[in-house]
DNA sequence: TGGGGTTTGACTGTCGACACTGTGAGCGTT
DNA sequence: AACGCTCACAGTGTCGACAGTCAAACCCCA
């Protein structure tokens, strides 16, 4: 008898190993709060919630430590990370660096093609948003330049480990700091730069439009803002 | 009976978890080419041969693959990454990045003490080198630089991950591509700037400094070259 | 002799059980 | 009453075994 069936996971998943099915469980699991932040994670229990054994949980504990959302305190305690300040400006700090030299390699190498079709989406996404019917597709520009990058190696670090970080922090902000509106402008000029071929003011304008999201967080989160002024140089 | 005494792992490691002991030796392995790049990784065979159970192999593989130096081929195969133009022109960008802020935030965080400590080692690992008494410390400039830059995430992503792939490229390719005469200099201007407190500077001496090291590495590896001209723009 | 189906082998995924370690509560001593 | 010690509990580390799957070799038949 699966003690929760609404989250017992059916044998016949064809998604491929359990251990991948765990590890987005445990992933959406933190997203939504039912694991919450600092709490302590418990490998049997975990296992019996999804009725498998531990040694997939395992696996996907392992994963999500090996991407910095769970901790592993002394004593062989495993834990949700918690929000901090100090852990918020180096995630910016790292994808200041690292979607900065993505944006600069997709000005080097989208087809002209690929741009037109970004900023027609782009346009697309703000007339959705504006109608208020911002439904089903999530266009996410970031994603999107990042993807267009061609370096896997970055490819992965920011949407296979950073962008999760990012997602919780963004959840447990509230849409307060959605800033979609303002990033808009900003959105476009990267897309101008790129379409230009400037590669060094694409990545320049990525890094500010990142740096004044980063203040933005930091200025409609308080209890998250022990800012020195030597941090703010971010 | 261990089929390989040598090889073995006792009991009594006081090295924590046999995961960790099992990555270690992994890594060693493929550092020192008994597991040969491009070879298919056998979880059972290792661990016969280290005198453990599957389960530690498997989490120690599981982590490689984490940080990329093994690769999962369809049907499930595990094989040690094979060295590549492309993969190592990914490597260098995102030194490029990671390291270019790296240098910039210890620009503005290092303290006088701190890079005067950093500039003497320099000076002293130089003449160690001239002397020829090339032996223990294995001064590594990068890693300092990286370290003190006080952002666990890029510390992390540095030391823990793309330096082990790092330190194959150079194992892999002789002490050709060492260069640290040539890298003395450069090593020194970034020095130098940071002295100054000029993050800028500092972070685009990193960066040329990179590229560099990137375009030596390729002219000495024409095995490992077909660049286009479009690539070459690292 | 060549093609197609079948079998065999190897390997990974998964599981349940045991062992070891740190923690906290409870008890006795001072 | 405070401190130190002991013991049960909780949780992770590790192990051996079973099951499913893909690949390659093998065999049968035309």
């Amino acid at each position: 008898m699966p003690p929760s069936p609404h989250l017992a996971i059916v044998k016949d998943d064809t998604s491929g190993p359990l251990a991948d099915v765990v590890f987005d469980r445990v992933l959406d699991a933190i997203y939504q709060g039912r694991l919450a932040l600092g709490s302590v994670v418990n490998e049997a229990a975990l296992a019996q919630e999804f009725g498998v054994s531990r040694g997939p949980v395992r696996e996907a504990v392992r994963r999500l430590q090996g991407i910095q959302l769970i901790t592993r305190e002394p004593y062989m305690k495993a834990r949700v990370i918690t929000l901090s300040a100090e852990s918020a400006i180096e995630l910016f700090q790292m994808r200041m660096a690292l979607e900065g030299m993505a944006c600069k390699l997709a000005a080097l190498r989208m087809t002209n093609d690929e741009v037109d079709t970004l900023l027609a989406e782009l346009a697309q996404d703000r007339e959705r948003r504006i109608d208020g019917a911002q439904d089903r597709p999530a266009f996410d520009f970031h994603e999107r330049i990042v993807r267009a990058c061609g370096n896997a190696r970055i490819i992965n670090a920011l949407c296979g480990d950073l962008y999760h970080l990012l997602r919780i922090y963004r959840r447990h902000s509230g849409s307060v700091l959605e800033r979609k509106d303002d990033a808009y402008g900003e959105h476009w000029q990267i897309i101008r730069a790129i379409r230009a071929r400037d590669a060094e003011l694409a990545e320049s304008l990525m890094r500010s439009h990142i740096e004044r999201a980063a203040q933005h967080l930091f200025t409609h989160l308080p209890q998250l803002a022990p800012l020195t002024a030597g941090d703010r140089a971010i």
